[in-house]
DNA sequence: CCCAAAGTTGACGTTAACGTAAACGGTAGG
DNA sequence: CCTACCGTTTACGTTAACGTCAACTTTGGG
């Protein structure tokens, strides 16, 4: 088995984020990296976890929130209690992220909005300049 | 003219947020209430902005950035030039937002995905026990 | 007149998510 | 051996968005 690995800074690098924001990461927890000597080796799941972190992020999510998922994700399910909890846990984030939408289309129809109104006012002023 | 005003008391129960945070938007210029006195009136208009606050809020912006999105709406548009970056910011923003909305859309059928696994891993639990 | 409720202005505290700098180790090239 | 570069830990600094007093003023009731 190939164990291909990644350096802080090829993370880095690929996700145009700095050093520091990843050794954060992995000090709350949400990336563990091995260790060869001091150097960290980040797995290609620590890579699936950083896309997770970063998609969260630009979706407005809190670190703790994104670990929240990330658990959800890698929890070894082996208790139909746990399960159940998980699987209320994953409605409720449902719940959030179709509310979200909701926030978005609003935003962007108020922009259409804004847009049309902005365009009617160009044009009387060109309609104001010919006349 | 029926000058429908509301305290910052009034707005705080409505929309569950505190007087602090309300006098922070006013110190930030989100907000313009008037005065009566000391005590400050906020207007419909004032309202209206709040809601746009929250709204962004809640999909993740900054004040900064709902700010911008409020200065779109109140810009007296009288020139030319500064309806065509009003219209290239709009763009803008509306390209973020959709994006978002691509990063929602696949969080949530990640949660599918995760949500479909539980269930598996759940019947399998289930069917152990009949066994 | 007195009190409670609602309002005001400072001013300092807090949390999240890193930024930044200091001081150091390992290693590959010239 | 020296330098460059990549990496490490420790620790203090920073920004946004309020929270939390403290110390008033104002106002309507009893």
């Amino acid at each position: 088995m190939i164990q291909n690995t990644y350096s802080i800074s090829d993370l880095a690098r690929e996700f145009d984020i700095t050093t520091r924001a990843l050794r954060f990461y992995e000090e709350k927890g949400l990336l563990r990296p091995e260790r060869e000597g001091q150097k960290r080796l980040f797995s290609p799941a620590d890579r699936v976890r950083l896309e997770l972190i970063l998609r969260g992020k630009r979706i407005g999510l809190t670190l703790e929130e994104s670990r929240g998922i990330i658990d959800m994700y890698e929890r070894g399910q082996d208790n139909a209690e746990q399960l159940n909890s998980l699987l209320g846990k994953i409605d409720e984030r449902r719940q959030s992220l179709r509310a979200q939408l909701q926030d978005i289309q609003a935003m962007l129809s108020e922009l259409d909005d804004v847009q049309a109104r902005c365009q009617h006012a160009l044009k009387n002023i060109e309609e104001e300049a010919t006349a």
